[in-house]
DNA sequence: AATTGGTACAACCGCACCCCC
DNA sequence: GGGGGGTGCGGTTGTACCAAT
């Protein structure tokens, strides 16, 4: 189906008879009311997501009840309203978050919490419902998997000082390979967006035990985080008992204004840029997105380790 | 081939807020 | 001021899908 020039799948998402399933609260569970009200739950159909956005390409959206009752449709204006929003308007992005998205959806969380609508405000096309669905079953999943509550501190450390950096690494490498593997200072701006910049002082927020040991992060304008590469040279490794010793070398270059925190004792050259650097993103072939699946290692462990430790 | 467990996500719910009468 | 309808938001749930066993 095409609409307003943009082909959208008249579906129950992702083609399969999706959502929540409330066939079973059809068959089951129907209230009173709906029975009464004549009310339809449950997926939509193509012939109802149809007539919903033929109505709305008429009579435009808004007063969401009554636009139920004239298109005819046997649902609640809210059920209208949610089924327009996050799937049938024809500026809904669909598909794998990118890097990038995803960065700025823990920078965004990070700042604002579970303020999804708000969060979604900055990541054109997204819906609200799409970024709390990725929250939960990323972030919380790597949470859980490391037996951390996700709105601990100790969690939300390690993504501010080891999960953004990485992300930031890896949008940088992948706008720019050959970069990605010199020693030298490159700067990747990731994207333009009118909030300032997340990372905390410095100065005063770095633990000592910080095991990132490739990135300096400077505030360029706003949101535009700089990764820059560490040079190789301040490595050596050190690994002990099958965890990594970290020291940790934080300084701030005055003149660039760069953060640096960063010099762990971490032998890239073994892997990359760190043990975990080929484990923590994977290539989807077929879209031709990255996808930052397991950005957890064993520095993540020691990190909340740390962090346990010093409580 | 069948079963199982995990993942993704659409769609629901309750609540709070806003606005109009 | 307050009552009611409309709207928006965050939390939750059920199930199709998929990979592993």
């Amino acid at each position: 189906m095409d609409y307003h020039g943009q082909k959208i799948e008249v579906d129950s998402g992702r083609g399969r008879e999706g959502g929540r399933g409330d066939c079973k609260k059809n068959n089951q569970e129907i209230k009173e009311e709906d029975v009464v009200m004549d009310l339809r739950r449950g997926p939509w159909t193509v012939e109802e997501d149809f007539t919903l956005i033929n109505f709305i390409a008429h009579h435009g959206e808004g007063r969401w009840n009554s636009l139920a009752r004239c298109a005819g449709l046997k649902r609640t204006g809210k059920s209208c309203r949610l089924r327009w929003l996050n799937y049938l308007r024809p500026d809904v992005r669909r598909g794998n978050i990118t890097l990038e998205e995803q960065l700025l959806i823990l920078e965004l969380h990070s700042r604002w919490g579970n303020r999804w609508s708000k969060i979604a405000q900055h990541l054109p096309g997204r819906t609200d419902n799409e970024i709390k669905n990725y929250w939960r079953t990323r972030v919380q999943k790597h949470a859980k998997q490391l037996k951390c509550d996700v709105n601990s501190k100790q969690f939300k450390d390690t993504m501010k000082h080891l999960w953004m950096p990485r992300l930031a690494e890896r949008i940088e490498a992948a706008a720019n390979p050959t970069a990605a593997s010199s020693s030298g200072p490159t700067t990747t701006y990731i994207q333009n967006q009118e909030i300032q910049h997340p990372l905390p002082n410095m100065n005063h927020h770095v633990p000592e035990y910080l095991p990132i040991q490739l990135m300096n992060i400077e505030k360029t304008n706003n949101l535009n985080y700089s990764a820059t590469s560490a040079s190789s040279d301040n490595y050596s490794s050190d690994l002990t008992d099958g965890c990594y010793n970290f020291s940790i070398n934080q300084s701030v270059n005055q003149s660039t204004n760069q953060f640096c925190y960063g010099e762990s004792t971490i032998n890239p050259t073994s892997c990359n840029f760190h043990p975990g650097f080929q484990g923590f993103q994977e290539v989807d072939q077929q879209n031709n997105t990255q996808w930052m699946e397991n950005p957890w290692n064993i520095e993540d462990v020691c990190f909340l380790q740390q962090l346990n430790n010093d409580m």
